[in-house]
DNA sequence: TCCATATTTCAATTATTGTTGAAATATGGA
DNA sequence: TCCATATTTCAACAATAATTGAAATATGGA
């Protein structure tokens, strides 16, 4: 993971209302929810939470799929995955000590490459 | 950890800036860095540097100490741990399955309660 | 004490981000 | 087709954040 990919990812979590958006997703699992449900979960009003669905879309944190006339929202584990190893890697000098396992209940979340470029 | 100490601490290191910073701190380990060492390995303005180490010492993700005239921050893993925590818990509905071990080479890195507040 | 070095503080400027409400688009059902 | 629902887009505004350069503070050595 680069280091811009990695602000993007931080920057798309670092805000109330995108973390507890994207928590509810996490929340909801595979199935995902869509863009009214989360609406309501979070009391976010619609043109805002679109415009924050669109930030952690970009940051490829969420996908979306299309249900009738519902846009389903869904939390997707690979960058996070990547993100906690490129926050976590050359922990302690280089040795990565802060080592972490994959998630084996979504299939978005298949261990992305751990050796990636230290700074 | 809270929701706004999560974000605080997201948005500290949302920020390309402050990344490199926490990085290279990282990469030092417990001696630290001086802050014109952080200057000088990152190309930051002091006036800048000294800003954005405020904001990463106020998200606890370093901490400094007075050596003679020069003020040395480390970067310390226990809120990274945390962190780490709480993007990972409830994945997969709630069974935490992006499950982490702690970083072993720090005394800052104990694991912190991982049994904290699903929302 | 005086000076050089190390770092922080402050004010000003610029850039970015988030929210709101209204209008636009798109889909499915009556 | 027409209407209600679901979501997105857009423009305007407000709030925050980042950078700069100059000045302030603090420490240690000559």
């Amino acid at each position: 993971m680069e280091n811009k990919t990695a602000v993007i990812a931080l920057a798309a979590l670092a805000q109330e209302s995108r973390l507890a958006i994207y928590r509810a997703l996490v929340q909801a699992g595979p199935e995902g929810l869509a863009a009214g449900k989360i609406s309501e979960a979070t009391g976010i009003a619609p043109s805002s939470l679109s415009f924050h669905l669109k930030e952690l879309t970009y940051a490829n944190l969420v996908s979306s799929r299309n249900e009738s006339r519902f846009v389903i929202y869904t939390a997707h584990f690979a960058v996070m995955n990547e993100l906690l190893g490129f926050l976590t890697e050359n922990c302690c000098n280089g040795n990565a000590c802060l080592s972490l396992s994959a998630c084996s209940g979504n299939p978005d979340s298949l261990p992305s490459n751990p050796t990636d470029t230290p700074s």
